[in-house]
RNA sequence: GCGGACGUGGCGAAACCGGUAGACGCAACAGACUUAAAAUCUGUCGCCCUUUGGGCGUGCGGGUUCAAGUCCCGCCGUCCGCACCA
C-alpha cells in the first residue's frame, strides 16, 4: 500500500476547495483577533512569472499561513502594476492595444500563481491600469493638489526627435534614443512635481524608527536623501549692490578661498553670456556630453573666467575671480561654490589648471605652512591655521563659529542642505493615469472637478505614429472650462507608475466604491505587518510610498505615517549561464553534461558562464510552469526556501528540486505508512516539541531555510524511531509543521490521517516547554582550551562536581602529563577548561 | 572616490551573549534490496599523520582572553549602492 504522493491530482484538488470556501479572504476590519497584513510587492504584468516572483511570492504565502495558524485575522492580497512603458512598446511591435496587452498578461499570469498555491484573498484582486483604481488615485491627486503639495514647473527632459517622444534615462544609450537610435536633445516642457521635498526631514527622521527595515535600506534612503549641514552665504560684487549666494559644508576653509565658480546654467552665467559670444560657446560645451557616471568621472575640470570679482566675506579688501565651470550643478544648493583648492580635489584640480592660488588652512599633522605643494588636497581633520582668528580651532568648531559669524554679521546663515529633489511625476505617455488637471485660456490651471472622476484613457488610441496619443487624439483632450464654460484643453500627460504603487496597499485595505479607501479600515489593517519585496525597490519605490502615505496624513487622510512596519528584501534567484564557441548564450535545456564539461546537444563544446540572475538576455531563465508539471506546487516552494538564507541569493539547479520532491515523498511516506502504537519514547517526544517551537520561531523571524532543517531534522528523528505512541503522535502532528510550506501535501495528509477539516483552518500545535529543556547534557573537557574530552552529566550539576569529574577524566590526566592544575575554569552546563 | 555587506568542507549552509566548528541539505563513495534499473534503506564523507591516538583548520597577518568563526587593529578578495553633492 506504500503509495507515492500524487500532486497533479492534490494541488488542483485543493486549489478548488480553498477558493471554493473562500479560506483565505480576509475577514473584516472589525475582526476582535490581533491583524496581521503580509504583502509582496506585487508584480508587473510583463507576461510570464518568473523564479524570482516564486521565491517572493512562497515566502510570503509561508508567513501568511503561518500567521492564519497562530491565531491572526490575516490581510494578504494579490495585484497588478499594470500601467506602464512596456505595453506600448507591445503596441508598437505587435499592433496590439496596452490594454489588451496588460490584461491578458495579468489572465496568464494569474493563473500560474494560482498554481503555486498561494493563500491569497483574491476578491481583493486589484489592477493599477482600471478606472475603478486609477480614478481613485486621481482624487488623491487633487487632494495634494489643494494642499499646495503639487506644482508645475519648465523641467529638462530627454527628447527624441525622431520618436517626438520623451525618454526615460534608462533608455537612453550612448545619448542616443533607443529605439530611433537618434541622438537625444534636452527639451523643456512644463511639468507636475510632488513636493517630496517638503518632507525631506520627516522622511530621513521616519527612518530611525523603522527598527524592522534592513540597515542597508535606511542608509540607501539616508544617501538618497543626502542631508548635509553647512553655511548659505554671500559673495557681493565687486562694484554692484548684488551678490552670488553659495552653499558650503566647510565654512571653516572661507580663508582657504580662491575663487568662486557658477554653474552653467546660472542666471548670472545666463544674463554674462548675453553679450559674450565666448561664454556662449563655453555655456553649450558645458551641456553637451553625457550625463552618466563614466562621462562624469573622465571628463576634465573646464572653467570660463567671466572677468568679475566677488568680495570675500570676511575681508571685502580680498577679491576672488568668478569662473563659470562645468563640475558646479544648478540643481544641488545654490549652482554656485567658493573653491578652496588645498582641502578639496575638485577645487584642486581646477586651481591647478587655472593657477589660482592655494593656501593651506586645515594643519595636516605637523605641516602649517601655507604654501601647498602637490595635486593631492588634504580633506581629513586638524587644527586651522593661516585663517586669521580662527588660527587653532579644529575643524568642527570653526565650523559653527563662522557660520555664527555669518548669522550675527547678517551675511550668511546656517541650513540643513538635502540632496534629494521633488518628484516629477510628469510623462508624456498613454499608458497612464491621466492627470486630472484642464487648462483654460481664460481662467487657467484648473483641477476637474470630483464629479468627473475617473477620467478615463480614451481606448481608441494608436500607436502608428510617433508621439503622444492622448496628445493627438482628436477630441479626448478637448473639454469645456469647468469655471467659464469656453473651450480648454486637457492635461495630456500621465502620473508616473511609481503613483500606482504608491497607496496600493491601502487600497487594499480598503475597497469602497465612493472614495479611494475608508479612513478606519485602512487603520486597522496598516501598516504593513511585514512587506517583501526585492532590493531593486530599496530607494525609489519606498520612498514614494513613505513619502504618499505622509502626504495623505497631512491632507487628513489617515493617521500614520510609515506605511511598512516591517520589510524584508529577498535575494534573487540564480543560474549558471552558459554560451557557444561562437559566443552565443545557450539556454540550460540545449545543454547536456559530461563530468565537468557541457556540451551543446549536439556535442559541441560550451563554456560554462558566471551564475547570473535570471535574466531573458543570458537564456539562464527556468520557467516554473515545467517545474509544476514535473514535480508539483510543494516541491517548488520547498526549493524556494530551503538552503539560502532568503536575503541570499538562491541558485536553481535540478539535482536541489529533485532532492526536494524525495523530501515530499519522505513526508507522505510517514504518514501514508501510519500504525497506531504503544509505549513512550521520550526522546522523540523531546524532538517533537523542539521542532514545533524552532519551526515557529524560524518562521516568525523568516528563516525559513532554518525550518526547512529542523523540519528535516524531526522526519529523521521520526523514520530513526520504533513505533510508540510518540511516535504516533509525532507522524499526525508533522502535517501541521509543514503546513505553511507544504500545502497542499498538508491537506492530503490530513484526511489521510482521518481529519474531516482543513488543515489551512487549525491551530499550530502547542509545545511543553518542559520538553525543551534537557535534564542531562555533555560538558567540553578543555586543558588549555583545547577539547580532550567530553562529559555527559545530569543538568545543573555543581561546580566541584564538574571539576573532580573533568579531573578524573582518563583523556584529561594523560594530556595534562602530570602537570598540576593552575586554575580551572568551570562554566556550568558547558564546559571546563583546566589551564596549566 | 564615498558608503555598505560579505569571506566557514567538493557545493548551499548552521553555530544564541566569546564556551565541543561544520547541524540540515546537495553532490560523491561503499554496501543492502532487485534479473536489472529507478525508487528506497544502511553507512562514510574538512585536511594531514606514525590512526584505540595526535596535529592542523572558519580569506591573510597580528592582538585581547582561561577560551575567538564570533571582539579589536592592519591587509587581501568578492559583491552591492551612490557619485563633479560644494
Amino acid at each position: 500500500m506504500a503509495s507515492r504522493f500524487n500532486p497533479f491530482k492534490a494541488d488542483g484538488h485543493w486549489q478548488k476547495i480553498w477558493e471554493e470556501q473562500g479560506v483565505f479572504n480576509a475577514p473584516p476590519a472589525s475582526d476582535p483577533r490581533p491583524k496581521s497584513y503580509i504583502l509582496e510587492m506585487f508584480p508587473y504584468p510583463s507576461g510570464r512569472i518568473h523564479m524570482g516572483h516564486v521565491r517572493n511570492y512562497t515566502m510570503g504565502d509561508v508567513l501568511a499561513r503561518y500567521k492564519a495558524m497562530t491565531g491572526h485575522a490575516v490581510l494578504h492580497p494579490m495585484g497588478w502594476d499594470s500601467f506602464g512603458m512596456p505595453a506600448e512598446n507591445a503596441a508598437m511591435e505587435k499592433k496590439v492595444h496596452p490594454g489588451a496587452w496588460t490584461r491578458q498578461n495579468i489572465e496568464a499570469m494569474k493563473k500560474q500563481l494560482k498554481r503555486l498555491g498561494l493563500a491569497i484573498d483574491w476578491s481583493r484582486e486589484l489592477s493599477t491600469c482600471e478606472p475603478d483604481y486609477y480614478g481613485h488615485e486621481q482624487a488623491l491627486f487633487l487632494d495634494f493638489y489643494k494642499a499646495g503639495l503639487v506644482y508645475r514647473k519648465e523641467s529638462e527632459v530627454n527628447w527624441d526627435p525622431v520618436d517626438m517622444t520623451v525618454l526615460a534615462n534608462e533608455q537612453v544609450i550612448d545619448g542616443r534614443g533607443w529605439r530611433s537610435g537618434a541622438l537625444v536633445e534636452r527639451k523643456k516642457l512644463n511639468q507636475w512635481f510632488l513636493k517630496i521635498t517638503d518632507f525631506a526631514e520627516e522622511l530621513l527622521e521616519g527612518l530611525e524608527g523603522l527598527e524592522h527595515w534592513p540597515e542597508k535600506v535606511k542608509l540607501m534612503q539616508e544617501n538618497w536623501i543626502g542631508k548635509s549641514k553647512g553655511l548659505r552665504c554671500t559673495f557681493n560684487l565687486v562694484g554692484s549692490h548684488d551678490g552670488i549666494d553659495v552653499f558650503t559644508t566647510r565654512p571653516d576653509t572661507l580663508y582657504g578661498a580662491s575663487f568662486v565658480a557658477i554653474a552653467a546654467d546660472h542666471p548670472l552665467a545666463q544674463s554674462l553670456a548675453e553679450n559674450a559670444p565666448a561664454l556662449q560657446d563655453f555655456i553649450a560645451e558645458c551641456k553637451r556630453g553625457g550625463t552618466t557616471a563614466a562621462e562624469l568621472e573622465t571628463a576634465e575640470k573646464m572653467g570660463f573666467n567671466t572677468g568679475i570679482s566677488v568680495e570675500h566675506p570676511l575681508d571685502s579688501n580680498w577679491h576672488l575671480p568668478v569662473y563659470v565651470a562645468n563640475f558646479v550643478l544648478m540643481d544641488y544648493g545654490t549652482g554656485a561654490v567658493f573653491g578652496c583648492p588645498a582641502h578639496d580635489q575638485r577645487d584642486l584640480d581646477f586651481a591647478r589648471k587655472y593657477d589660482l592660488p592655494v593656501t593651506r588652512v586645515v594643519a595636516d599633522g605637523d605641516k602649517e605652512d601655507s604654501a601647498f605643494y602637490g595635486d593631492v588636497a588634504y580633506t581629513g581633520p586638524g587644527k586651522i591655521v593661516n585663517s586669521h582668528w580662527m588660527n587653532g580651532l579644529s575643524v568642527d568648531e570653526a565650523k559653527a563659529d563662522v557660520i555664527a559669524k555669518a548669522e550675527h554679521e547678517g551675511w550668511g546663515v546656517g541650513q540643513p542642505q538635502y540632496r534629494l529633489r521633488d518628484w516629477g511625476v510628469s510623462r508624456q505617455r498613454y499608458w497612464g493615469t491621466p492627470i486630472p488637471i484642464i487648462h483654460c485660456e481664460f481662467c487657467g490651471v484648473l483641477p476637474v472637478p470630483r464629479t468627473q472622476l475617473p477620467v478615463k484613457l480614451p481606448e481608441d488610441v494608436s500607436f502608428d505614429i510617433p508621439g503622444n496619443p492622448l496628445d493627438r487624439h482628436p477630441t479626448w483632450k478637448h473639454v469645456k472650462c469647468p469655471n467659464c464654460q469656453e473651450p480648454a484643453i486637457r492635461e495630456t500627460d500621465t502620473l508616473d507608475t511609481f503613483a500606482d504603487s504608491s497607496w496600493y496597499f491601502i487600497r487594499f485595505a480598503s475597497q469602497p466604491d465612493d472614495k479611494p479607501f475608508d479612513k478606519e479600515e485602512a487603520e486597522a489593517w496598516l501598516p504593513v505587518g511585514q512587506y517583501i519585496g526585492g532590493i531593486e525597490h530599496a530607494i525609489l519605490h519606498l520612498l514614494y510610498a513613505r513619502f504618499w502615505t505622509r502626504a495623505l496624513q497631512k491632507v487628513g487622510k489617515l493617521d500614520f505615517a510609515e506605511p511598512f512596519a516591517a520589510l524584508f528584501t529577498q535575494g534573487m534567484v540564480t543560474h549558471e549561464t552558459y554560451k557557444s564557441s561562437a559566443g552565443a548564450w545557450l539556454s540550460p535545456e540545449e545543454i547536456k553534461f559530461e563530468g565537468d564539461k557541457a556540451f551543446t546537444l549536439d556535442g559541441a563544446p560550451v563554456e560554462r558562464g558566471r551564475i547570473e540572475k535570471m535574466s531573458k538576455s543570458k537564456k539562464n531563465v527556468v520557467d516554473p510552469d515545467p517545474m509544476f508539471d514535473q514535480y508539483g506546487a510543494d516541491a517548488v516552494r520547498w526549493f524556494m526556501l530551503s538552503d539560502s538564507p532568503p536575503e541570499r541569493d538562491l541558485e536553481w539547479s535540478e539535482s536541489g528540486i529533485e532532492g526536494t520532491w524525495r523530501f515530499v515523498n519522505r513526508v507522505w511516506r510517514l504518514v501514508d505508512g501510519l500504525e497506531n502504537a504503544e509505549g513512550e519514547d521520550k526522546a522523540l517526544d523531546k524532538s517533537l516539541h523542539r521542532a514545533i517551537a524552532g519551526i515557529a520561531a524560524d518562521i516568525e523571524a523568516l528563516h525559513f531555510n532554518k525550518a526547512v532543517a529542523k523540519v528535516h531534522g524531526l522526519v529523521n528523528d521520526i523514520e530513526k524511531a520504533a513505533p510508540s505512541a510518540s511516535r504516533t503522535t509525532a507522524i499526525r502532528t508533522l502535517p501541521l509543521l509543514v503546513a505553511p510550506m507544504l500545502p497542499h501535501l498538508a491537506e492530503e495528509a490530513w484526511v489521510a490521517l482521518g481529519n474531516k477539516s482543513l488543515i489551512a483552518g487549525q491551530p499550530w500545535p502547542s509545545h511543553d516547554p518542559a520538553l525543551l529543556v534537557d535534564d542531562e547534557v555533555t560538558i567540553a573537557v578543555q586543558v588549555m582550551g583545547k577539547l580532550r574530552d567530553t562529559l555527559t552529566v545530569a543538568k545543573g550539576s555543581p561546580k566541584d562536581a564538574l571539576e573532580a569529574l573533568a579531573l578524573a577524566s582518563e583523556k584529561v590526566q594523560r594530556s595534562m602529563d602530570g602537570a598540576s592544575p593552575k586554575k580551572i575554569i568551570v562554566v556550568p552546563d558547558r564546559l571546563v577548561n583546566i589551564v596549566i
